[in-house]
DNA sequence: CTCCTGATTGGAAACGTATCCAACAATTCC
DNA sequence: GGAATTGTTGGATACGTTTCCAATCAGGAG
């Protein structure tokens, strides 16, 4: 191929504006105007001569320009943990999709849980005069969350919800997720149920809890403290934490998790001890990742509707003004597979 | 939750500028732009007076009015196909890295490998005057690019090359890639290995076939062209592809998948098919995403630095206007893993 | 013929910022 | 003491667009 030279060309000369296109058509700015805007009528005469003057200048209106003056932009911001993690991109693609069909942009954002980065992605998309923000929020920042409200700025919250922040979020329904998960290893005669869950700050991570618990509660079977573990969302702390609820003195027999990382901190420690899946341990998890279908066994998941989140996310940022948004729960779908056996039985579930 | 009310605030008040920061503290509208600039000289008590009346009126400067009056946006367009596919995934972390430590923001797009789809986002990317632009292009919209590019964008290609267009891109050794996950698996006694490769219009494809090729010709082993099927990157072709392959009435005892899609699709075909890997068929391919390694048996992979590539390319779109811009071909490295095994052996590779 | 209506048009005034220029003050140098 | 230098400041102008207002024009009603 011949494209050495670089493909940069000098950006010294203006840029073609409106005023120029009007001068080439003979009419005036206002009329340029109304026709690239589409607003106001304009004689279809004096539109052709506009357009082809256009396309004679290789004329494209400048979004700063316009935004500047209509005080929108028709960017909205999306601030997610790690956008390598399959949840995240289909949450994005739902986003994208529903953005896109509104004519509006995605500003991506990267916070890989780190409440100083999310602090200055914060700042960086009031400056940008974002329309709106999605987030996957940390759970600090209160208070740039709450300036980057009152400045205007349509906000709404995936997967964790804020106090005392009047701020609306979607989430699904953790609590019954992480109930019907252990419920299910319950049935199937597990009782040392080992717990390997996000940090408790945030409020999925409670939520889920709570239902683990709950589930313990409703068939009167005690919750093992010691294989209850909490561990941020890393891959090397996760797995530290997978390693150490195995190496408990008298190991679970079922474990669940909570999200696909720790999922993955969990199936990789299992097969790292020696032991197999459902055999030796019966392992079941939150969301629906290529490979939970791909490994052998396959996984036991709760589902969570990642796509129709990231699109019920933006129709909810991109609310017309003044009208209420409301908070939102979605469901979960539990998808059996094969990871999951019961105690004392030799076939498999 | 209390926050049932919806956080949205009415829009309608003016925002705080700079002339309202300049008059509360008593102080010229230059004055004020030179302390949010950060150029020029500003006496340490004035800086201190205006920041203070700054925080006091919530001030928050606008990037549309710095941006039309600096003619740059400090935004790059980001183009993939589908940000829920690891690898791009991958990418975009190395861009949003690299972006933000120059304090750049991303705009993402997800082409879904449609030319239409694309020549959409190239437009809106245009207005929105971002001062680079990222692409996996899908090898159209040649005269849209041009005009991009004429209009001052610097545009960086990744994984594709596309002809007389005289713009820069990031690849890997696609041909050498190729020819070893080819040349491992003709050591390993294969003669008929299935291809299943992207469409040919693309660099990489043509480029990975040729590799695919070469390693046939250098061991003098002919190439049965009824294995060699190139396909769209989508989930339901790819699969559709990967049966017909393993339908030949004389089937692969081996096969190359070019991307982490034709892989999946590939594996999930054999396994329908009642096949197992590597005892029926060994199975080798482009990408280590994560569940290469943790399906059993775990796959043997040509790995593309991703994460590199972006924070590369990210390097290449941002560098100083004038700098030559140099095509870059990055090195993939092999990783042996147990998804193919010698032909006539009954012992694992 | 005049008045009125509606469609079309041109131009001025913003939007919020950066930057140039002139002005001024405080030093410093001879 | 005067001149030159340096640091600091205010204000006008421009960036590319939208939008308001007034003006023009064609044609129908009276």
């Amino acid at each position: 191929m011949s494209n050495t030279t670089g493909g940069r060309r000098e950006n010294g000369g203006k840029q073609t504006t409106m005023r120029d296109v009007a001068l080439a058509a003979g009419v005036g700015l206002g009329t340029v105007s109304r026709v690239f805007s589409n607003v106001g009528s304009v004689a279809p005469a004096t539109r052709e001569k506009i357009e082809a003057a256009a396309r004679e200048l290789n004329f494209r209106p400048s979004a700063l320009g316009r935004d500047l003056k209509r005080r929108t932009t028709n960017n909205i911001g999306l601030i997610v943990t790690d956008i390598s993690n399959n949840f995240y991109g289909e949450f994005a693609q739902g986003v994208l999709a529903t953005a896109k069909e509104q004519g509006r942009h995605v500003i991506l954002c990267a916070s890989g849980e780190e409440p100083e980065t999310e602090r200055e992605y914060i700042d960086l998309l009031v400056e940008q005069r974002v329309d709106g923000i999605i987030a996957f929020p940390t759970g600090h920042n209160l208070d740039s969350w709450r300036s980057a409200r009152d400045l205007g700025i349509n906000i709404v919250f995936a997967d964790r919800e804020l106090p005392d922040l009047d701020i609306p979020s979607i989430v699904v329904d953790n609590e019954a997720g992480a109930r019907r998960l252990t419920e299910y290893l319950l049935a199937l005669g597990h009782s040392r149920i080992g717990y390997l869950g996000g940090p408790s700050e945030l409020t999925s991570g409670g939520q889920r809890e709570a239902g683990y618990r709950q589930a313990h509660l409703d068939v009167g079977v005690a919750v093992k403290e010691d294989l209850v573990v909490r561990t941020r969302f890393t891959r090397d702390t996760a797995y530290a934490s997978a390693l150490r609820l195995l190496e408990n003195p008298v190991p679970p027999t079922a474990l669940v998790a909570t999200n696909n990382v720790l999922g993955e901190a969990a199936l990789t420690a299992i097969r790292d001890r020696g032991l197999s899946v459902p055999d030796d341990i019966s392992l079941v998890m939150f969301d629906d990742v290529p490979w939970a279908n791909l490994v052998e066994p396959p996984i036991t998941v709760v589902a969570q509707p990642a796509w129709q989140m990231g699109q019920s996310a933006t129709r909810m940022v991109l609310a017309a003004d003044g009208e209420k948004v409301q908070p939102q729960t979605v469901k979960t779908e539990m998808v059996l597979r094969r990871s999951a056996r019961p105690l004392h039985s030799s076939a498999p579930a």
